[in-house]
DNA sequence: GTGAAAGCGCTAACAG
DNA sequence: CTGTTAGCGCTTTCAC
């Protein structure tokens, strides 16, 4: 099967090329008559403009690139990030763009994968996870006029547009929470605290303790990481602090830390109740179920294709910064029902 | 900042467009003198080539796409997709490809995805996961010369490539396993009986059943799909036939079913035993961890993209079938210790 | 309304 | 070794 041309089915059609042009991208000015012919020379060959040649000419490719970390212990276990890539995925669908992915694994992998990304024609804009990893990356692309929207507040960058939830909102909102239950020793596991959602939760936890009147006590906080078996380390080095509570960065370390507290022989809630982050559709587990966080992290994806759609499209705005809304889902690890409100 | 070409490199290092592509491609025959100023010049203005002229005069992307279903079950909660597109990402980036990722949800979705995966100058190749949604998909690429690689068995389809483990022969050791150990009702939990793998798992269970001598139960036989909930429900099915030990076609579905047998109020492996297929690194959970058919997941999909780039390269070459090893990962859940083999 | 022709940025013969 | 030239397949003025 020989590869079609927009000239052969010109030929096929006895136009010439640019009519077939026109008929393909819906322009006007082409005869009715004209055009049925052009369509169904096209459905009988089956023919699909060249993608390549349509973006030299254009300067446009209709791809965006996600650029992710590929951390062993989050890409693995945790549903944070297919779910994410999901969301952004399905709206370029919706959109009628490409999605290429890019997982970084290194700082080795960073560098291999820059030129790819920063390279004109392949990419028409970027959306790139905040965190160690990514950050360089984007100090690299602010250098460029490749218009990208950085998933999570970057860790610094000034004008640089992202999206984000209210991580310091969401947090003190659920340890506000524990403390209206009456809880008052309130620990917490956070995330990787060189990471912008890490420092985020921690300070959302930490003013929730400062404005109503509670002791921060070092010997409640420990860093952490978004992993199950290293909140689960975590937690066993909590316990002799005697914590009534815990806030979690994320669901999947609430997991780890509750399984280091049953081992322990302990109960959740009675003994130590639990608030996580996330609202991460689980294999449901014997426990209670999990008060916490949502995001959403679906819309999340979706959104941020939108508002990089936008970027590209007028290149003229400003920074972008936009703030989805989280929602406090209370169940029963917060050990709610046993307390009186 | 302008956007630099090949041109304005060439002018900058007083040479011509050719010499500053051969630089570029490391082709020889450009004398080291002239190449290091080139070289120079490329590295002062950060310049990349443009990678839509090059796919265009090449004829040549160096894309390649993955095609998965997005079933909401599956892709949200069960980690193999997220493995599977981990071992293609990494082997893309390990050859220098980039990654476009489709995810179809729908037929709808399917018929909006094809034409950007079969024009041609977008991807130089395509994997799809072989499925009920997928396989529309390859007959009709079967009809062009995309290379394409399917992953798992397809379900029809003569001349066409695939990588696979070999499920039959999987799920027939899996059995024969428990067989050994003394059980004798012995029930499953089918993966979606209109996928190969569904089919094949099944059938390896059958055949280790007959091969020993023991009857088939159709009463022990419950379809399902790679969902923890409706392998929950599917115990509920079963559990009145009080089947000694159950192969769940996944791991996931094992997670559930044991859920099923805990609510039941009986043990796991004591009053069922369990074997499942995956070996998916899950949330540690407190039951006996299970004995499982490991699948090399992320091997799979690097091999995977290894075969479709030899695809792409020698077109010459025949239909490829790779066959991939499993391993029967023996734990606590299908009740080895209590035994005496 | 439609066709001719130029050009998008790069590679690859083909001369020298 | 290096420059000139002719495409790759599509879009888009600009004539007619």
């Amino acid at each position: 099967m020989p590869e079609l041309t927009l000239e052969d089915i010109a030929q096929k059609a006895g136009v010439s090329r640019s009519t077939v042009s026109r008929v393909i991208n819906g322009q006007p000015y082409v005869r009715a008559e004209v055009r049925a012919r052009v369509l169904e020379v096209i459905r009988e060959t089956n023919f699909h403009p060249n993608v390549a040649a349509r973006s030299l000419a254009l300067q446009r490719s209709w791809m965006l690139g996600l650029v992710l970390p590929r951390t062993v212990s989050s890409l693995f276990t945790d549903p944070y990030f297919p779910r994410l890539t999901q969301g952004v995925a399905q709206a370029c669908n919706q959109h009628n763009f490409t999605l290429g992915l890019f997982l970084v694994g290194s700082a080795e992998d960073e560098e291999k994968i820059y030129p790819r990304v920063a390279r004109k024609g392949l990419l028409d804009g970027l959306l790139i996870q905040s965190g160690e990893l990514g950050d360089q990356l984007i100090d690299r692309l602010a250098n460029t006029n490749m218009p990208f929207l950085v998933l999570g507040r970057p860790f610094h960058g000034e004008n640089i547009s992202y999206i984000d939830v209210d991580n310091v909102d969401a947090a003190y909102g659920a340890v506000v929470h524990l403390i209206r239950l009456g809880y008052r020793r309130i620990g917490t596991i956070t995330g990787p605290i060189k990471s912008a959602v890490g420092i985020d939760r921690k300070e959302g936890y930490l003013r929730a303790l400062v404005e109503h009147g509670l002791p921060v006590d070092e010997s409640l906080i420990v860093d952490g990481s978004f992993s199950e078996a290293e909140s689960y380390a975590a937690m066993q080095q909590l316990l002799p602090a005697r914590p009534e509570a815990v806030f979690a960065a994320s669901d999947m370390m609430a997991v780890g830390a509750m399984r280091a507290v049953r081992e322990a022989g302990l109960e959740v809630p009675d003994d130590i109740a639990f608030v996580g982050f996330d609202d991460m559709p689980m294999i449901p587990v014997p426990e209670p179920r999990l008060t916490t966080v949502r995001q959403p992290i679906i819309k999340f994806g979706e959104k941020a294709v939108e508002i990089l759609i936008d970027l590209i499209e007028d290149r003229t705005r400003g920074p972008q910064r936009v703030i989805m809304n989280t929602e406090l889902i209370v169940r029963e690890s917060c050990g709610i029902r046993g307390r009186n409100l």
